[in-house]
DNA sequence: GTCCACATGTAACTGGTTACATGATTGG
DNA sequence: CCAATCATGTAACCAGTTACATGTGGAC
């Protein structure tokens, strides 16, 4: 149950449309918890039905109309709720060493040029997130708040040079397999 | 559609009932790729209907009987082909980070203790990981297949200490953290 | 004979994905 | 007026989760 509360914590850094959120959902908190425009117009119809948030009355509800949506105080309290709640990690669900795992037995025919591609994705996001830091954090950091931003910002980079090494290392350990291994 | 394509995998590495996959299914492959007794049910049945598996006709086919299963060769090829298709990686989502985020507005209560409750499971899992290392793969390894598994296991050690690292570090900005930061 | 572990399932629900529908606004 | 873009939505589907049901076989 995390979409909800994805969409009250973008909403409290600021009120936005259906479409200013599935557009900020396409990068800074999609960086974590992607959501697509179908998904979050059907969740702000819920979170308004409980009462959560609210739709701005200065605009006029129609379809085609641009409508944003604040956060209530109920809905600043479940989200307070949620942060505070201890939560279990979500089982690892990584396709990609499923391959791996797979092609151990059918064999490793299209998987090297599968890693360079996931490695070229993974090294233009760890530009982006570099460009990122240097644009938002580059001088001394003090509130509170951009040091958990920052933290968070961290954890991306830190995954990415993660993956960016692990294939690196994979591409190179590929070049040393025959060239059929099923 | 990644869990059928983990099912085959398993069969093809040892056929089995749907209780022995699950059990598989909390260790080995499901260390990427986690089900429920309930989804490996079902999907066995979907897997023998399209007629990739059949079941073993030396046990007698009854609720309560056990029921083993092997991968059928329709089902070895579909397995290649899924493994040699391309994939574009799945969008993320991290339900920890998210809260991070979350945090920044509405206040870090119950975060630090869940952050270390998520260090001590990834601690654990390392441990769990290095010890199958050493079973496994302590001497030099040469086939393909170990080859294969090896870097699986690896990606699988080195995301683990990137969590610990980061986790720990976490946890550092957090005793710097005023009490309250919402 | 009763309890427990083993083993296989069913049903209902929730969340995410894909495809499509509808209306408003703006530039040519 | 027409096409493109902005903007909000509906519907059908699929995968994963949670709760529950049913039957077998062995230990006591």
């Amino acid at each position: 149950m995390s979409l909800p509360h994805a969409i009250l914590t973008a909403l409290l850094e600021k009120p936005s449309s259906g479409l200013e959120l599935t557009r900020r959902f396409d990068k800074s908190i999609g960086y974590f918890w992607s959501a697509t425009h179908q998904q979050i117009y059907r969740e702000l119809g819920r979170l308004e039905g409980e009462g959560l948030i609210r739709a701005l009355p200065t605009e006029q509800p129609a379809r085609g109309q641009k409508k944003s949506y604040e956060v209530l105080p109920a809905g600043r309290a479940e989200l307070a709720r949620w942060t505070a709640a201890s939560q279990d990690p979500k089982p690892a669900r990584d396709a990609l060493l499923l391959r791996l795992r797979a092609a151990a037995v059918v064999g490793t025919e299209g998987i090297a040029a599968d890693l360079r591609h996931h490695l070229a994705l993974h090294q233009r996001q760890l530009a982006e997130y570099q460009e990122i830091e240097e644009r938002d954090f580059g001088f001394g950091t003090d509130s509170a708040q951009a040091r958990l931003h920052h933290l968070v910002l961290r954890a991306g980079i830190d995954l990415e040079t993660f993956w960016i090494q692990w294939l690196t290392h994979a591409l190179g350990e590929f070049e040393q397999l025959p060239a059929e291994s099923g």
